[in-house]
RNA sequence: GGGCACGUAGCUCAGUGGGAGAGCGCUGCCUUCACACGGCAGAGGUCGGAGGUUCGAUACCUCCCGUGCCCA
């Protein structure tokens, strides 16, 4: 055997390497859970049902860091359920994401100098479906690389046979009942994109702007000037080759006589009213508002009650047609606003141009500035949907959790408008409208394939068909469905998504869930904040601040990345991210995977098993057990409130701090030791705590939890796997106060001592023995091989209280004082230094609980324990000055 | 303009009516046989400001200042 050879055997009694490599763990462990089916479930499988549907990210969308947590914290909850013994689905899948998707081949068209409507409908989707087939399925593929367990042989699409089904039963099913109509209304309207959009499509931003006053001339019966002016205010100067009417409010005395009068514009050869309505704001501008009805809702609301004529001045481009005059017509919104200042200008009817900050719609997807426009579109009347919704909320049938979205979620719904859900696009689910050649319209579960009849051009919203998501995965495709799947997992048990969503998404699925199954679509809605960068930052291209998950999984592995993540994930609240956090937990995987690699090389065979009997245990095992009593119980409240905060700190700190930290340490003694039955028992709490240790981690990080379990169990992979294994039952017979006082007084000793070496620069390799003055003397005793191995001391005795001797200094710990021999051991004047410092805290501690004491009211008033609290601990700190003062003097004589 | 959060260590955040905490960063020491992706210790805070309730407020109430988000 050569050198190398045998430092490998050495180090290797384990199998495993120094140091974790989640890239060489993580893929193989994740292909042996699928192979194995543990992904999978069925409706008769054994267990209380359990179910999650994804929140369908884009087909062809790719990973984002807000992905990765939202997918993370589903599979950190269905891995729970699952160990919980439950019959857990997770069901995954894609959207077809039509606006997105369809802006994303109509730049390849460009960039091949062709577009949609060269190409036509016909061949562009099935250009779409092409690219749909190539990028689609990337983003579910970069899932697994976080870990996620959903059931993949379950994967569906909105755009899916089954789920197009669904689509246009629920179309035709609302037209009948009503509930669906077309109209000719004003709606939001994308210029880039070409398409109406819904109210929540728009973000309203603040934007700076040019608000522009102008006057019109006022004529006579006849139509001649008369000289007298009106001067209204605008943002948008362009619509007033549209304005049909001047508005004022009819309390204004200002303008009582002009109402009723007419306007004449300045560059059309037409005239319009003056007319008094209460939507107008007698404070802003000067009082009069100029009245576009084609182009803002507001205006059009005063139109329908004032009879307005409605001018429509733009295309679908937002540029301005015929109807504009010839002056104007062609031009881009944008252009035509600074040529109708210039010319209002030229004309001496420009008043003034004020800089002003006002909000303006942007499209959510192309950021394109929305203008309100006049068009034929179909409509969800939203009314009765969303008090049925708002009942269900109010009856706790479905919980937010947080809870303070409810408020906001109700108030949301109670001034919800119409729905506008047909998009002039054709990426999507067709509108199931035909056109007959009498002008007559037909919805229709079939197509209509008769002569003269055409089908609408239109297709839907994507949200309409995302709305049926928890239903329609499960199947659903109509009233009469009856699906094993539906009748096991709907209502579906948590959705899971960002709070930014829940207007989109989650109203809808509510509302139309409870419409059709008379159920609500999930009991409990989890949500997460968005992920930020470590100062709080949005993250975005533009600030180069972005995170990318799959860099994370690579660099660091998907166990840090998730836990990273679930760390900053408090409920509601937004998730600060920095790749240094995450480089950090790769620091704690690396240290779980260091105490298994301790614990293997040393259990000597012995697997999690059966504990020893009680009065074997000792010290250190009582302590351990009882403190992985409590985390247990602080993860399990950190799950049934969905703070993954409270659920990773726990295990962060019991792990590092308690497991690696003391309890590590502590069992050398035995472990290392002569005595045969001591190691046994300290082996297998070790072995059991473990164990218990890596199931409570496994949700949040599975594979480092998993390549440990089956090393720790010998388990062989597949169904032997940590991720099919149970949940570990809380004992709370294991809880031990007595044993958890009497650790922490040998921790005291521990860490006190620990200080007096580091403030005497005294290095570890250099050992002393300390003699103990303490209320316990019996556990000093007891446990003097313990601390002197914790604490790097040679011999640890007990004395009946401290001497007063020459040449020796003291260490106060929680219960009592540790006398040191200083002999070659110390410099004194640092000693004395130290010792200063403790008493100067001490007399500052009785000065705080003096002051207390003197105060009459706080001894009258406060609860009786308290105040005897503060006595016994000023009996305490006097003991401690006594006792500091003369070590002070003793060292002071020594040092002569 | 309406609504909702938040302001605690250099940064990101926990926390509680009764002696201010964590992670990261920073300083010193330590190549201790699981881990230098480590160990041991240390520095660092008038808990945004002003009032009020209380024996006692970082915590509860009011106002102010500041920040963020949503809606109009």
């Amino acid at each position: 055997m050569s050198e190398s050879d045998r430092t490998s055997a050495s180090t290797s009694s384990t199998d495993l390497p120094k140091a974790y490599d989640p890239a060489a763990t993580e893929p193989a462990l994740y292909a042996d859970w699928e192979a194995a089916g543990l992904f999978h479930a069925e409706p008769d499988d054994e267990g209380e049902p359990f179910s999650i549907v994804i929140p369908p990210p884009n087909v062809t969308g790719s990973l984002h860091v807000g992905h990765a947590l939202d997918n993370t914290i589903q599979d950190v909850i269905i891995r729970r359920e699952r160990m919980l013994g439950r019959n857990a689905v997770w069901i995954p899948g894609t959207d077809h994401a039509g606006i997105a998707t369809q802006n994303v081949v109509e730049k390849q068209l460009a960039a091949e100098g062709t577009d949609r409507h060269e190409l036509g409908r016909e061949a562009f989707l099935e250009r779409v479906w092409a690219f749909k087939e190539e990028a689609g399925g990337t983003i579910l593929r970069q899932l697994r690389h976080l870990g996620a367990s959903a059931d993949w042989e379950r994967e569906v699409f909105t755009f899916d046979e089954g789920r197009s089904r669904a689509v246009r039963e629920v179309f035709v099913s609302l037209h009948e009942q009503g509930l669906i109509y077309r109209g000719n209304r004003l709606i939001n309207w994308c210029p880039r994109c070409n398409t109406a959009l819904s109210d929540i499509e728009v973000e309203h931003e603040d934007t700076p702007g040019e608000l522009a006053r102008f006057r019109y001339p006022l004529v006579d019966d006849a139509g001649d000037d008369t000289g007298e002016h009106l001067e209204v205010a605008t943002t948008r100067a362009e619509t007033m080759l549209g304005d049909t009417a001047i508005a004022v409010h009819p309390d204004d005395e200002r303008f009582t006589a002009l109402v009723g009068r007419r306007v004449r514009h300045p560059f059309q050869d037409r005239t319009f009213p003056v007319v008094a309505d209460d939507y107008v704001d007698p404070e802003f501008g000067s009082g009069a508002v100029k009245i576009t009805p084609a182009h803002d809702p507001n205006d059009h609301e005063i139109g329908l009650r004032h009879d307005l004529d409605v001018i429509d001045i733009m295309d679908e481009h937002a540029v301005l047609t015929e109807v504009v005059g010839e002056r104007f017509a062609g031009l881009d919104r944008f252009e035509a606003r600074r040529q109708v200042k210039d010319e209002l200008d030229a004309l001496g009817l420009l008043v003034g141009v004020d800089e002003h900050l006002h909000p303006v719609g942007h499209c959510s997807r192309c950021g394109t500035v929305v203008e309100p426009r006049l068009s034929d579109q179909w409509f969800v009347s939203m009314r009765p949907l969303a008090d049925k919704a708002a009942q269900a909320i109010r009856d706790g049938r479905t919980v937010f959790v947080p809870e303070n979205q409810t408020k906001w979620f109700l108030d949301w719904l109670d001034n919800l408008h119409d729905w506008c859900i047909s998009r002039q696009i054709w990426w999507g689910h067709r509108i199931p409208a035909w056109y007959g050649p009498d002008g007559e319209v037909r919805v229709s579960r079939t197509d209509i394939d008769e002569p003269g009849w055409t089908q609408d051009e239109d297709v839907l919203d994507t949200w309409f068909s995302s709305q049926l998501w928890p239903f329609a995965t499960l199947g659903w495709e109509g009233p009469d469905t009856s699906t094993p799947e539906l009748d096991t997992w709907y209502p579906t048990s948590t959705l899971v998504t960002g709070y930014d969503i829940n207007t989109f998404w989650v109203s809808r699925m509510l509302m139309i869930g409870l419409w059709f199954t008379d159920e609500v679509p999930f009991r409990t809605v989890h949500n997460h904040g968005l992920v930020r960068d470590e100062h709080g930052k949005k993250m975005s291209k533009s600030f180069g601040n972005v995170i990318d998950p799959l860099d994370l999984i690579e660099r660091y592995g998907a166990d840090a990345t998730r836990f990273a993540l679930l760390r900053s994930a408090a409920p509601g609240t937004d998730v600060p991210l920095a790749e240094e956090w995450v480089e950090g937990t790769k620091r704690f995987a690396n240290k779980l995977w260091n105490a298994g690699r301790f614990a293997l090389s040393n259990l000597d065979g012995i697997r999690p098993g059966v504990l020893p009997d009680r009065d074997v245990l000792a010290l250190e095992d009582r302590w351990i057990l009882s403190r992985l009593q409590a985390v247990h119980r602080e993860v399990d409240a950190g799950y049934a409130g969905y703070d993954w905060p409270v659920v990773a700190r726990g295990l962060y700190h019991f792990l590092w701090d308690e497991l690696a930290d003391w309890y590590l340490e502590a069992v050398k003694v035995r472990i290392y030791g002569d005595d045969e039955a001591a190691a046994q028992v300290a082996k297998q709490v070790l072995a059991n705590v473990l164990d218990d240790v890596l199931r409570l981690l496994h949700p949040l990080m599975p594979f480092v939890t998993e390549a440990l379990w089956r090393a720790l169990t010998g388990a062989a992979g597949g169904s032997a796997s940590l991720m099919a294994a149970s949940w570990p039952t809380a004992d709370t017979s294991l809880a031990d106060p007595e044993a958890e006082q009497a650790f922490a007084t040998v921790q005291s000793l521990v860490t006190e001592t620990n200080r007096f070496r580091s403030q005497n620069s005294i290095p570890r390799s250099k050992r002393f023995d300390v003699a103990v003055a303490c209320e316990t003397r019996s556990l000093i005793d007891a446990e003097a091989a313990l601390i002197a191995s914790l604490a790097g001391l040679t011999q640890v005795t007990t004395i009946d209280a401290v001497e007063d001797r020459p040449g020796t200094s003291t260490i106060r710990f929680a219960a009592g004082s540790a006398q040191v021999d200083l002999t070659g051991l110390i410099d004194v004047a640092a000693e004395v230094a130290r010792l200063r410092k403790e008493l100067d805290a001490a007399q500052a501690d009785l000065a705080r609980v003096d002051g207390k004491l003197a105060n009459a009211s706080f001894v009258e008033r406060a609860p009786a324990a308290v105040v005897q609290a503060e006595r016994d601990k000023r009996e305490g700190v006097l003991v401690a000055i006594a006792e500091l003062e003369e070590r002070i003097a003793a060292l002071e004589s020594l040092a002569g």
